[in-house]
DNA sequence: CGTAATGTTCTAGTGCATATAGAACAAGAC
DNA sequence: GTCTTGTTCTATATGCACTAGAACATTACG
């Protein structure tokens, strides 16, 4: 299975749908192009309700990471040069400093969400 | 005035001034050490309740960012190293990847939420 | 000891995000 | 034309985040 889903978790059911996909694109187990599964079908495998998982697709075209257009399916964004390893290594070195100074993930992406830059 | 808060934003007031004094501390403005305004003089200053400043420091100290003591007030955390060069380097390394692949800035806070890693 | 300063705890109200559900609709594929 | 798939609309229920006032505990200091 590609996603797991915890009911008991703290962090809402779209989001966790939308984590877990966002970090199989990251990781490069979904490729551009490649195709997610109807929001019915992912639904009813994750045995939740369609619009959380419409949720999830919903945040995910808002980053531009997944193109979805209806009769035809959601497929991952295809990027110019989709190439995600400057951005894992990225993390990677961001986390390794997060963990030397003892902060929290949570504080370490706060400091990214309100980072100055060109982007909101 | 060190921080500066919208009502009117959507992120939580407390957010918002935590997120203000994580980002001081990074950036080095708020040395280790040093000591912050009492909860109640800055909820006056911010015109916030003084709940809503105790959350930040809250917050802040379960990051281990600053120490609170009742009685003797607030401080920055002395670090080890206190050294927020090669963090700041990996956060401008980050934003610049994410933009560079049309990422929100959501989206690379939910990436270093979910990171993997020693620390959860 | 007494007083001031400061963070902590208790209690509480309000609003919004989350999640679920059903149904009708629109665009595209075949 | 029919099936698939996402979109939109309405509706409901629940829980928690956020904010707030007041009393309390600890520390510092004269």
């Amino acid at each position: 299975m590609l996603l797991t889903i915890d009911p008991t978790a703290d962090s809402p059911l779209f989001e966790q749908v939308a984590t877990g996909i966002r970090a199989a694109v990251v990781a490069g187990d979904l490729r551009p192009g490649e195709r997610l599964p109807a929001a019915r079908d992912l639904a009813a495998a994750l045995e939740v309700n369609m619009h959380t998982v419409l949720h999830a697709y919903r945040t995910l075209r808002e980053e531009g990471l997944i193109q979805v257009r209806r009769g035809r399916g959601t497929v991952v964004s295809t990027r110019s040069s989709a190439d995600y390893r400057g951005l894992r290594r990225a993390l990677a070195d961001l986390v390794r400093e997060g963990d030397r100074l003892g902060l929290s993930r949570t504080g370490l992406a706060d400091l990214i969400r309100h980072a100055p830059g060109t982007a909101p």
